[in-house]
DNA sequence: CGACGAAATGTATGTTTATTCAACACATGA
DNA sequence: TCATGTGTTGAATAAACATACATTTCGTCG
């Protein structure tokens, strides 16, 4: 696990500094500090950032205008606490993720989506012990919810019916 | 010089209208409006135009916005009312349609909807600030998107965070 | 420990995008 | 007219990217 997470902080701060054109270059990057992957590895870590790709080569959605984005940037310590405390499961139905919270918290962790938003999470509905996220698609909503599970330090088999 | 504009003029409205996930689309819907061009004019095309790929397909960074005059029956008069004086932003995700509105506000406009049901619209739930319509499909959710934009006058440039 | 399951990653390969190069269209000027 | 230059495009191809499947890693439980 750990590993992983030394490796996308690295491709944040890279692609935060300057642009970056290739995949094949975020693998050389890598390397240079002494982290080993493989350009699928690289592709993965993209998507699951939010990267996307324009003429000059790969940026991090808000990176223009928020100072801060990435994914396993400090901001996101509250979040993790607040999954770790109250979430309960996490489950998709489309391009819906449905959590659940224990009764009366669901309030709390909506808040946590609300400050530190994401360009792939559309909406956030919350309930008494329910929140409706609303992702771009399914395949964000899958992403979102192996994301919240691992923060909420779930195990990932639980999950439904 | 000129030819490649209309071209390029189908590819921003495509592109404005949702979400192109490759190259090869724009070739087909170019073609459905009877323009032919191969993958690589559009590989060109989407480069000048500024066009960005994300893990949801390509976006126009900068988005003009372009009005469009519309008819809406005398009924809709407190819908539109509502949307000009409450909605921030409109976006779609699946065959949702995720509504923003400023803090409590939200519950306002979902009245709205309950009270001009339409055949399209499976229905509504309202938070304090966001509203989730349930469409039949996404066709329908990029149109309700667009309709109710154009009820609240707002522009159609956003998209990004 | 060994077996198992889940997650992460690499390899190989399929898919998508960018580029090279030749052909064509159109304008300009001798 | 013909030569020449400029710009656009398609076909072929190279480069880049995504993904299916196999492998490794790591934790858990007997």
């Amino acid at each position: 696990m750990g590993k992983g997470v030394r490796r996308r902080e690295l491709i944040v701060a890279a692609l935060q500094q300057g642009t970056v054109a290739s995949q094949a270059e975020v693998c050389a990057l890598l390397e240079s500090h002494g982290v080993e992957a493989t350009q699928a590895t690289v592709s993965r870590d993209l998507r699951e950032l939010g990267a996307i790709k324009s003429a000059d080569g790969y940026r991090l959605i808000g990176q223009a205008s928020n100072g801060s984005a990435g994914l396993y940037s400090n901001s996101e310590k509250s979040m993790r606490q607040a999954l770790e405390t109250f979430l309960v499961s996490a489950e998709v139905a489309g391009n819906l993720l449905v959590l659940k919270t224990g009764p009366g918290q669901a309030q709390v962790v909506a808040v946590e989506f609300d400050r530190h938003p994401q360009p792939q999470v559309v909406g956030v509905i919350a309930g008494d012990d329910t929140i409706f996220l609303a992702l771009k698609n399914e395949k964000c909503a899958n992403a979102m919810r192996d994301r919240v599970i691992d923060l909420a330090g779930l195990s990932r088999s639980g999950g439904g019916s």
